[in-house]
DNA sequence: GTATCCATGTAAATGGTTACATGATTCG
DNA sequence: CGAATCATGTAACCATTTACATGGATAC
């Protein structure tokens, strides 16, 4: 909405294509929190484009209450992440798992790495490539880190095979 | 538990010593799933163990259908992780924050990351001095994860300060 | 004409944190 | 003695997902 007007859906559909490496929202969290924006005045929705082409969708729109509110809350410093890595906690209970097992999870965690990193890349080369059209500075910055941190789990989990193999082969001397 | 015998109160002391940065639980979900546990019998406590000094403490230890049912577990492929980066989603509005305010963000960030990357390294280098004690192996595959990506994060944070600086500069030039 | 997408929404369930209450023990 | 730590627990709240219902528009 920051950005231009937006249906709840258009801004779904922005948040799996822009955002989900690193962000993710599911209707049941839009609907009712635009309805809560228009309510507290930081969003309006335009009655008038209801039904406009026979649709029933409701384009919203961010208010200078609403652009306010965006840069405070800007300013405030990012929380930090609480992550939750199953694989990691599945890899520490590694002694009562099968050393196959353990592989097996790297092996997919490495692959998807992989594939994370090659999709970063190439969304990258696409922003370049309309960076005269699109404001896309920030959009690439924030690619960039998936970049920068899918390359280091691809290398981690292909590190943590050669250890979990190196000590295999140690046990079996 | 499936190292050894644990009350609630240092199954959470664990889990914030050890698994910290990829994983947290509170006590309101640790002692209501420790008796969700003991009912489907994938642990028992022990009630002679119940205020034996004079204490409180329930001592929990794993059963032979825990065992069963924490290696089934371990097979399954690990979840896909859900982030939630709230520092990427401010970065990702750049437009509209000042361009001070971006920068501090990432200071901070880089600077925790850098401070974590210590941690892990030095938690690493402990490991190593008690590995004759105890089974660390594990443990040290997923701190090696933090190391990995924690520098990878403090990378990535300097190299957007940079890019951001450079941006400033053409734009006043 | 039927499958897919566009589009909005809600109810129920699950997941998770916070704040609080309680009381013993240990350390200075 | 007072503060910190050990230790258990719950209720309220907040966050989030899932599953479902609805129906028009578009593409094949």
């Amino acid at each position: 909405m920051a950005h231009s007007p937006q249906t709840g859906y258009t801004i779904k559909k922005w948040i799996e294509n822009e955002y989900s490496y690193f962000w993710q929202e599911s209707y049941g969290q839009i609907y009712p929190t635009l309805k809560k924006l228009v309510a507290e005045g930081y969003a309006n929705c335009e009655p008038e484009a209801k039904f406009e082409n026979g649709r029933g969708q409701i384009i919203y729109q961010i208010t200078d209450a609403g652009r306010l509110e965006l840069t405070n809350w800007l300013k405030k410093e990012p929380q930090i992440e609480k992550l939750r890595y199953e694989i990691l906690l599945k890899i520490s209970f590694g002694k009562n798992a099968e050393t196959q097992t353990l592989l097996t999870h790297l092996d997919e965690f490495k692959t998807r790495n992989k594939r994370l990193v090659q999709e970063m890349n190439s969304y990258m080369v696409q922003m370049d490539e309309r960076s005269e059209e699109v404001e896309c500075f920030y959009s690439q910055l924030t690619a960039l880190c998936g970049v920068y941190v899918y390359s280091a789990m691809e290398k981690w989990a292909e590190e943590a095979k050669r250890r979990i193999l190196e000590r295999n082969n140690e046990k079996n001397e």
